[in-house]
RNA sequence: GGCGCGGUAGCCAAGUGGUAAGGCAGAGGUCUGCAAAACCUUUAUUCGGGGGUUCGAUUCCCCCCCGCGCCUCCA
């Protein structure tokens, strides 16, 4: 069965496959760096980092490019006010993007381009549109004229026919013969940063940075095109209508698109109070592999509700991942191998797969996952779980987490070493055995404060780290 | 107003034209010196409300209510 995506162009779930067969043209659009990127932006991210991992499990290789937007109105603004270049106010951002991508263990892209780094492209772009009579000047501005390009709406399903050509439809501070016209070059305003060009001295719109670095790198046609919902129009209808009035062939092959998420049911908003950043919710004491677990937990294309109760539910549900994760790695268990339980190792392996190639049904995944370990630990409470049971269940394990990736704990800094609480360890087995409760109780406790927590086995006492 | 998405147990969240996954939380139990972990039982006769199609609908159609998104630079 081959892998399965919603793909907003024909708004429906398609077979997946690459140009070539092999390696996955694929663009993401990334942050604007004008501020720290927020919990919202990180699911879209989230997203992306499960197709690119689903996909390689699929076998592809991976071309990925990402762009980060460094050149942007809010930015200018704020490094005007600041009395910063345009790279000293975005270095800082997005130097925190990538710690902050790092932290919920995002893959980075092969690529990850600069806006700035790419302005002759873009007006390359510019020229040869103006060339093919795409474009119009208006008050110093280049314009995209979309009466120019047919099948303009097409990703977004949008229907113009109700809209006047020509007509000003708001009060825009920029003259255009249409409302859907966009900029492709934005006449330098006073005291603003500019670039020289054959269209007077400005700064590109937003929407040309995409198409022409995403062309640079992966040619005309990509595989996948994805980002966040609100980018489809009109974001990405621009991109559309600029790189296929260029090349007269097909942009992206397949757009996926990622719900937004909300928070404690409500929009996120600044004004709300209920606007976070994953120092914010680190501050708060939330571990990043937690709010990872709660971003992959459900699927893309549904609002996901981002709770406190959310993180402490997933901060639950992970632990018991990471218990029998140690409980399989480290038990001993008997001799031989149970033929039946390979079997469900197998039902579960494929499970899990079904789902994810089901337009990346995490949830489904999870829900394999959970299901596999309640009857294996079932088994191994009955002594049914045998020595030959193990390396599947790892395997699948490691399937399982080559996606979601969140089984290994987050690294912690000071408190006990591994000697010293094996050494409090093995006293409290010797009072134990003196039939010491109480020195036996106080050192679990005294363990305890220190996050470490202690598991009376079958075969000896384990610990592991809160 | 136009277009679109969604409303499933206390919370989160899958799903299908044939009788409701999974996680968290709660209750009871097994195990344990006590815990922890794990397991077992239990918690939606029902999937926003009302019609319709059908042998049968949570799943398809229509209407209504509610939430949300897009409709010019917001993931």
């Amino acid at each position: 069965m081959a892998v399965r995506f919603f793909n907003t162009l024909t708004q429906q779930v398609d077979d997946f496959s690459t140009q070539d067969g092999k390696t996955v043209r694929m663009y993401t659009c990334g942050p604007t760096v004008y501020h720290f990127v927020h919990i919202g932006n990180l699911r879209t991210f989230t997203f992306q980092d499960l197709l690119r991992r689903w996909l390689r499990y699929r076998g592809y290789t991976l071309n990925h490019v990402m762009n980060i937007t460094d050149v942007e109105d809010k930015i200018i603004r704020n490094a005007m006010q600041q009395g910063k270049t345009l790279g000293e106010y975005t270095e800082v951002y997005e130097k925190a993007f990538l710690e902050d991508i790092d932290k919920l263990r995002l893959e980075r892209p092969e690529r990850l381009v600069r806006a700035t780094e790419h302005i002759q492209e873009m007006l390359d772009a510019i020229a040869k549109l103006k060339q093919d009579g795409y474009t119009y000047v208006s008050d110093g501005s280049v314009y995209y004229r979309i009466a120019q390009f047919p099948n303009y709406g097409k990703l977004a399903r949008l229907d113009f026919s109700g809209m006047k050509s020509g007509a000003r439809v708001d009060v825009d501070e920029y003259d255009k013969d249409d409302a859907r016209d966009f900029v492709l070059w934005k006449q330098r305003k006073e005291g603003e940063p500019y670039w020289d060009s054959d269209f007077g001295a400005g700064r590109p719109g937003w929407h040309i940075e995409c198409s022409v670095m995403a062309m640079k790198y992966l040619g005309e046609t990509l595989d996948i095109h994805a980002g966040g919902i609100d980018l489809t129009f009109p974001h990405h209808e621009n991109e559309i209508a600029q790189s296929e009035a260029i090349t007269h062939k097909t942009f992206s092959r397949f757009w996926l698109h990622a719900e937004h998420l909300m928070v404690e049911g409500q929009k996120m908003s600044k004004s709300l109070g209920n606007f976070y950043t994953l120092r914010d919710l680190m501050e708060q004491g939330w571990q990043p592999d937690v709010i990872r677990y709660l971003l992959t937990s459900a699927h893309y294309r549904t609002k996901l509700n981002f709770t406190m109760d959310g993180l402490r539910s997933h901060a639950s549900s992970l632990e018991r991942l990471r218990n029998f994760k140690l409980r399989l790695d480290g038990e001993k268990f008997p001799d031989g191998t149970n033929t039946q339980l390979i079997e469900r190792t197998a039902t579960a392996l494929r499970d899990f797969e079904l789902a994810m190639d089901d337009d990346l049904n995490t949830a489904g995944a999870l829900a394999a996952i959970f299901e596999f370990i309640r009857d294996a630990n079932s088994a191994m409470d009955g002594a049914q779980f045998t020595a030959g049971n193990r390396e599947p269940a790892q395997a699948l394990l490691a399937a399982f987490d080559s996606i979601f990736d969140i089984l290994r704990p987050v690294e912690r800094e000071g408190g006990l070493s591994d000697e010293a609480i094996d050494a409090l360890v093995n006293e409290r087995i010797a009072a134990k055995k003196a039939k010491n409760f109480a020195r036996s109780d106080e050192i679990r406790n005294l363990l305890l404060e220190q996050g470490v927590i202690l598991e009376d086995t079958r075969e000896g006492t384990r610990w592991k780290r809160k």
